[in-house]
DNA sequence: TATGAATGAGCCTTCATTCAT
DNA sequence: CATGAATGAAGGCTCATTCAT
């Protein structure tokens, strides 16, 4: 690929990003065209479908998502991470609508590089550590942190809270993830 | 009104509600006539607009959300009646998409009429009442509870959950509102 | 259907049967909508989809030329019937593409009514009279007509020929169908 | 031009041959592209326009179908040539929709080098040999044999129709061009 | 008032053609 | 010269909304 097509692949996949997130998945192609500064033909080469283009961005997303994961599971706080993690991805969400949806995605079916195979080992990992360490109840299972994270990100969508009372709010949400005194 | 354009009113809401509610927001208003029994455009006399439309719908589901948050007030049970309403909530979220939006909704501004006046007064008093019965920790804040409750009616949206772990995931994401032991 | 609608779905069939005349199936539903002086949506809330549109073309065509044949049958000259059917296809033809895609659509299933439940049964009658009436010969199948009758068409439509040439060329081309002297 | 570039002239012809004899004219300048094994620029340096690749493309065919006939001609065969011709066409045209667009071609006006100077000439001279011979009646006309031409390709290209049936239709079809016994 | 046909903007997608690399 | 990315005009189709019946 030459060097201008992937910098348009590029611009691309940002207004892309821009675009639904402001506007969910209805959003226009066009509107992603225009905001990229191409042609809508242009959109179409690099992703032949509107599918594909939202695909690349849940790719990417997750990537993100997985490798910051990653991160938290080699900083060596074993204790906090599982509960940064979820603080970062609300506040990423609160910015970008389009997380939550990879959250949700179903046969989505876009398989992330790195050391962690998926979100969910990812998140897996987390969980093992925090309850290895005593900060997380060892009765606590993977699919309830991952249901956890969803309303936590979908909650973040919506009404316009500010930044205090998603960090309240999710404060009252993980309590239930501690062990009980 | 006359009478049978009154019932026509009737009818149209309640294909509405059956239609939103598996469809999401994005279903045709063409859809919801042909559900009511109706020509289109007795839809829009009814409601000028699709997003007339929506808004009486969430009237509707708002009023009945508070008369059924004014009944648990009522109640006699204040240490519980806050728990019920939230997991009796969620759960119509799960078979209902529109609840949420309900919940979400910014500019709303449909007055519902009742003992309480909005919903936020209703939860309010099932704060104040799970407050005063010991069963709700003092620190805990409306605001706080509304946003809960809009995360976990949106989580429910999502990922195919079933009954079982709605219920568990609430439970852990309430136990934040309980008093510290 | 309102008296208004009939009205204009038979415009719209009217102005298809000219452009796609002209210009071949490929022609674009836009210009058959502004030819028939509608909306575009007003096509499509006819016929749902462009084949939907060029099926009902073929279906009046078809239900024309079986007509046609049905006539002929009933006309007490078996012995130039078949000739006589086949001269007016091929006149038709020259004037109008879409005749000929009806001899050679495939899973068209059109349906048609009256005497003759298809153009193939309408022809073979043509056929049967004919070789009754010694007019046509025995060892002639149907078959062979009916691919006849599309090469004829087919060569109708190409060429610029005048009338005179197609008359001509017609003419050679049946002399095998009648009985070796 | 450079021998490469002449290569690939002939590459994307040899290209565009396999792809439009499958497809039919609306197959895309991409697809042959591709087939080719070049970019799409060259294509379109090659042949600025894709008529013109049609028209190039038609030409190759006609020099192939004229030197096909001329050498009929010169095979000694003066009472089959005509007839050989014939068939030897329809069966290209069933195997290469391009074939009968070359027939019906206007204005194409693609001068052919060789003993022939156009498709007209070479089956002129089949025709007046044939004629010579005793095997194709007099009053047989040269624009009635290519409108026959055309007819039967056209037919050929159409129904699906199995060798079987393409070649008992042409027998017929050709029953009179030979003289009344 | 109800009906449902008509409207037309807008969406996704394709493809011939142009042009920077 | 070749490459292949970019362009943008259509095309088929949907759907909220309007309006004649």
């Amino acid at each position: 690929m030459r060097a201008d097509a992937r910098r348009n692949r590029e611009r691309i996949l940002e207004a892309a990003e821009e675009v639904f997130a402001v506007a969910g998945p209805d959003a226009s192609t066009e509107e992603v065209a225009r905001r990229a500064g191409v042609a809508i033909g242009t959109v179409f080469r690099h992703f032949p479908t509107k599918a594909d283009l939202l695909r690349a961005l849940m790719k990417r997303l997750l990537q993100q998502v997985t490798d910051d994961a990653a991160e938290l599971v080699a900083s060596g706080d074993p204790a906090g991470a599982l509960f940064e993690f979820v603080a970062r991805l609300v506040e990423r969400t609160a910015a970008n609508r389009a997380v939550v949806n990879l959250l949700a995605a179903e046969g989505m079916e876009v398989p992330i590089t790195g050391p962690l195979g998926s979100l969910s080992d990812a998140v897996g990992e987390l969980l093992a550590r925090g309850q290895e360490s005593g900060a997380v109840a060892a009765r606590i299972r993977l699919d309830e942190v991952m249901a956890l994270l969803v309303s936590a990100c979908q909650g973040a969508l919506h009404g316009g809270w500010d930044a205090d009372l998603r960090r309240r709010t999710l404060g009252i949400m993980l309590v239930g993830l501690r062990p009980s005194p």
